[in-house]
DNA sequence: TATGTCAACGTGCTAT
DNA sequence: ATAGCACGTTGACATA
């Protein structure tokens, strides 16, 4: 049994029919999705048996060879199995997988990954339908796997991936906007500091100046001059700066 | 050769 | 129980 949900099923005859992805993802998957993982990942694309359904040698099928064990971050080997399907002279057989497989496209003959780069044109497609809807339901994926040659699989990774792409770059716009709100505050929280610190040195040169009541002071958004009212745009009172003139107001 | 990109994976979580 | 997604990671490959 392997991880992807493969049995070993020996000999497997039967009628060609459409490729369906039921594989769980992971070994976890495996292990909690039990029953997923005994049901074939997959409806073998086999046996024409002279019917015309399979044009002689079996047809190749992307997404339902197991891939030989990939390293994971610690160096343990997952994916352990060795099942995959072939087909001989239009008899598709289960055997033990010796990696030397072609109908995977993601390992080579030794069992290493290579890399799988799109198409052009299967990434334009993807991208194209992406810009419609960032998710498919598994008609869609289906649908879209068969129209690029690809497996569901590979089409659900390729969305999955470019979700996180787009959701990554939001995060760095949204960085870098926060990024430059931060500045701005940062510089007016500096600014306003000063100013602050100037007032209390004036009113210290200055102990007769009107006291004005906190709730009354407003900057003015133009010249950032403080205003015992709220300033409107075009008349910057000026003036009236810091104190009122007449001292006889005061206390 | 260092670094970036991206297909593919493992795992945790959630909705049904 | 199952399927699907987000997230973090891996590793092959491309490129500066």
């Amino acid at each position: 049994m392997d991880h992807h949900g493969r049995g070993d099923l020996g000999l497997n005859l039967k009628l060609g029919s459409e490729l369906v992805d039921h594989r769980p993802r992971s070994i976890t998957h495996v292990k909690r999705n039990y029953q997923t993982a005994m049901r074939p990942c997959f409806e073998l694309p086999l046996l024409s048996l002279g019917l015309g359904l399979d044009g002689g040698g079996g047809q190749v099928d992307q997404g339902a060879v197991v891939k030989p064990g990939v390293k994971g971050r610690d160096g343990e080997t997952s994916g352990q199995s060795t099942v995959s399907s072939f087909s001989n002279s239009g008899l598709s057989v289960m055997r033990e997988r010796s990696y030397e497989d072609e109908d995977y496209n993601c390992f080579s003959n030794d069992g290493v990954r290579k890399k799988l780069r799109l198409k052009k044109d299967q990434a334009q497609v993807l991208e194209e339908r992406f810009k419609q809807q960032s998710t498919l339901n598994p008609k869609q994926k289906q649908a879209l796997a068969r129209q690029l040659n690809l497996s569901p699989r590979q089409v659900e990774v390729w969305f999955q991936n470019r979700r996180a792409r787009t959701k990554l770059k939001q995060t760095e716009l949204d960085y870098e906007y926060l990024k430059k709100c931060c500045e701005t505050l940062t510089e007016e929280n500096r600014r306003l500091i000063k100013e602050l610190k100037e007032l209390k040195a004036l009113k210290q040169a200055q102990p007769n100046c009107v006291k004005l009541p906190a709730a009354t002071l407003s900057i003015c958004p133009s010249c950032e001059c403080v205003t015992t009212t709220p300033a409107r745009g075009g008349d910057c009172p000026s003036k009236s700066k810091f104190f009122n003139s007449a001292p006889s107001a005061a206390y």
